[in-house]
DNA sequence: GCACTAGTTCCAGATTCCCGAACCATGGGA
DNA sequence: TCCCATGGTTCGGGAATCTGGAACTAGTGC
């Protein structure tokens, strides 16, 4: 089992984000990340509609969002808590993630939410 | 030779922009046709750094620009002339493009621009 | 008609994505 | 202590997507 890689905002490209986001399904683990603050990986699993994500897929999805410097996972014991890193990412790309997740919920995908909390 | 589509922005996801604008090329090319208002598909070749990129994937870039919604071809005579629809898209999704852009332009990608003009 | 330019389409090889099966690691019981 | 359940990761191979060269089409001028 190899250890959670973190990397630093600054050496992640634009195009990472974009990729990571232009997902629906990590689009929508990752809002459900920011809006509850914490969400242990398989939490998500039941949640994403009515559509039921295999495990090895979902956690190749935190894997790309980790990777992505969208969110941090510590394992605790058995199992892994996924926070976001929005004030970060936000740091680096000033209103990026504001713009991604309004319009996912323009697209009725997402509630609207505050952006920068965590 | 079947003829340009242009869907609405109405019937246009988010993640298909995301995904347009996650690959380097495309969005350099896009923020080229953005600052300079309309940009023929050859004319951009030469402009993208020092990288050439092959005329069959320079014409599916601009199929996936213009599938996305993020700009309108026209063709005149020879040549096709490529607009952005950055006014459409802001007002389907405010904030996304000038938030993307930004983010090429903080990762020194991209000249800082404003978005929405055409 | 012919040649030239601008761009598209086709297709095959390379790459990436998806997901089932097998595996690993931790925390309880019995 | 040994086992087992839980939560997650890794592996591997088929599916889907991306890339780019070659061939093609469409317009323009001679």
């Amino acid at each position: 089992m190899r250890p959670l890689l973190h990397p630093s905002l600054d050496d992640i490209p634009p195009e990472a984000i974009l990729h990571a986001l232009a997902d629906p399904d990590r689009a929508a683990m990752f809002i459900k990340i920011m809006t509850d603050g914490c969400v242990g990986a398989c939490s998500a699993l039941s949640s994403l509609g009515d559509r039921v994500i295999p495990k090895s897929s979902l956690s190749n999805h935190f894997k790309v969002l980790r990777e992505a410097g969208l969110i941090r996972s510590e394992r605790h014991g058995v199992e892994v808590r996924n926070h976001p890193r929005c004030k970060e990412v936000e740091a680096r790309y000033p209103g990026l993630l504001e713009g991604i997740i309004n319009a996912y919920a323009a697209a009725g995908r997402a509630p609207a939410a505050t952006v920068v909390e965590e």
